[in-house]
DNA sequence: TATGAATGAGCCTTCATTCAT
DNA sequence: GATGAATGAAGGCTCATTCAT
């Protein structure tokens, strides 16, 4: 039900989206909206909370899985022995790239939440809050995955996280209007851009 | 007079901000604002043109004015003998910082201008189009800088900037909400972060 | 509820009358108005067309009905050999005078309706197209009737049909403002009035 | 000016003119017409009133003027002795049909005044009583008119004279639709129809 | 329980009308 | 004296929200 009514904000947007249209595309009637989630907006903040969740899921799981077919071996022995601050940057890299794909693959899948998420959600007074207060957890994730593997620069790098995510949703906002574009090229671009930077700020 | 409505816009959000408020805002009364700038939704349009050309004016000019201080003599030995690509790279990297000084600079100066722009009215249908619009300005000439001193790869080099004008939009938000950051340094944090990146693109 | 709309229609006028009151006297609530019959626009014109054709209707039932008591032999015997001229200028002017009877009496039974139809609409864009439509049927009706015993005077019959329509308005309306006045008294006296004119103009 | 405030009404009628309209109009501006002539709704009774005077100013001119052309000598004869019955019937059959041409002959030559007059004054409250107090006058003439060479019918004069009243009213409007209809060949179609009865009902 | 029907509240928009120049 | 500029007041329309069935 949250479905048809994620579908419809980020068809019409929050305000011209009637709580009746909801209702008809959810296939049950008006009471029953109310008497599920409450009002229009809890609905709202309803549809936001579980895009949110599983797209912040979504990376976290992806970034932190078991290390992968790429940099299997090395993270394995690398463990055994504490990693290198060189061994330790490759990690980030390799978990940074692995958080991406999962990211540009989520948005890519589900359109309809990203756009209610991002593009209706963020200025709208009273969700502005909620929509930073998902942003804020995404932006830490990044800063701690930047962060481990570097000294003490923990200040430098929040505003790094934030351009980092912002740049990243600057790319998810275009692949939704290019649905052709894989996630991993995506992913792949990003990294090449983004990389070289993060890694002399890390270690300068 | 457009002042008071950004403010309030900026405030309250497009639906939220009734036009009375607008109009005791501005310190006249209800009829004037229809008489003078029409409908509620040309009015609003009207902001954001009037924001968006603003900051698209203040970044270019900067971008393009005469090479100043820091890359002054540099500047002047490659315009004599006709620039190398080391030396058009330099260029570059310069201009695209004196653009993001100009950004910061800008958006620090007019918070409640960037917030109408970026935060309402980037997800509210009829706005979408025209921020787009502006946007896509934006995109363009960044592109059209980083394009020029490089070689064939133009078609790579959208995506880049699209990046790039997210991250820093994504510093933008984070600068409004960080009143004592300083133009300058936010913008050297991100070429700091975003150069390196966008060097190795450019002469691979 | 249509009743409600006419009679506060007839009483404030179309603009006078606030979509408020109608629902008032309606005993609903305001947006049940727009509800059931959209807007104010065509709350009236659902109104008008009620009204014209009931009255319309009334009239032609009564006009073209069987033959009643006053002309029942003559009728009868003239449909057995086909009515003589002079005969069919009988069944005409009876068919006529049993029109008028029905007019003057649901005018009479009706006065907020006719009060709205004919003083209200009949200037007022957008509506004076309706109404014109519906009175163009009644002359049209009327001149057909006029036109079937007489010869080819055709061309003739269109304006003495307005000027007996119009004639029959005024009556009515005088009607409206005295209600003592019996319907068929009426219909009689405007016979009286009309016919032998008619008569000599159909028959020179 | 009047005459602007007339042609916009009867353009746009009483509402939908605005009073910006008529001061465009008459080449003066808004507060010129407060001070001028009051309120709208003054401006629009006196538009009215003038319509109304000049129209039945010329029609009893016409209709009193010294008997011309076609009934001069029998009116003359008459005078000398005291006209008989069928003399005074003859002059005021002559009277109305003079009367009935200048009417006709008004109406198209004020096609705007009589749009204002009869189409767009009549329901409208709070000019209906100043239209059916000119109506009146009207009626009151004709009934004049007619009572004078009759007996004692007065009583049943006054509905005849609504019903004439309301005939030529009717043929106004097909006139002023018909530009091309000559005034007298109008007056002549109602006078044939409708002399014959109002002779019979004052001569039973 | 699920719903059709109903409503209170509020917003945009428009004029007739009047000052200050 | 004439006007450009300003406004108070009101009206049409919509929608989130809730009963009675």
């Amino acid at each position: 039900m949250l479905d048809a009514a994620v579908a419809v904000f980020s068809r019409r947007g929050y305000h011209a989206a009637g709580v009746d249209e909801i209702a008809e595309a959810a296939g049950i009637s008006k009471p029953m909206v109310y008497a599920y989630l409450g009002t229009k907006e809890e609905l709202f903040v309803a549809c936001l909370r579980r895009e949110a969740t599983r797209l912040l899921q979504a990376v976290l799981d992806a970034s932190a899985e078991e290390a992968g077919a790429s940099a299997g071996e090395a993270g394995a022995s690398a463990g055994e022995a504490g990693a290198s601050a060189g061994e330790a940057g490759v990690l980030a890299e390799e978990q940074l790239r692995r958080g991406l794909r999962a990211f540009f693959g989520f948005v890519g899948a589900h359109r309809d939440g990203w756009r209610v998420l991002c593009r209706q959600a963020r200025g709208q007074e009273p969700f502005a809050a909620e929509v930073a207060a998902m942003r804020q957890r995404m932006v830490e994730a990044v800063a701690v995955l930047l962060a481990r593997p570097a000294g003490a620069h923990a200040d430098d790098i929040t505003p790094i996280a934030h351009a980092l995510v912002g740049a990243g949703e600057a790319m998810a906002d275009w692949v939704v209007d290019h649905p052709t574009e894989d996630p991993d090229v995506t992913a792949g671009r990003l990294m090449n851009l983004m990389w070289p930077g993060i890694a002399r700020v890390l270690r300068p």
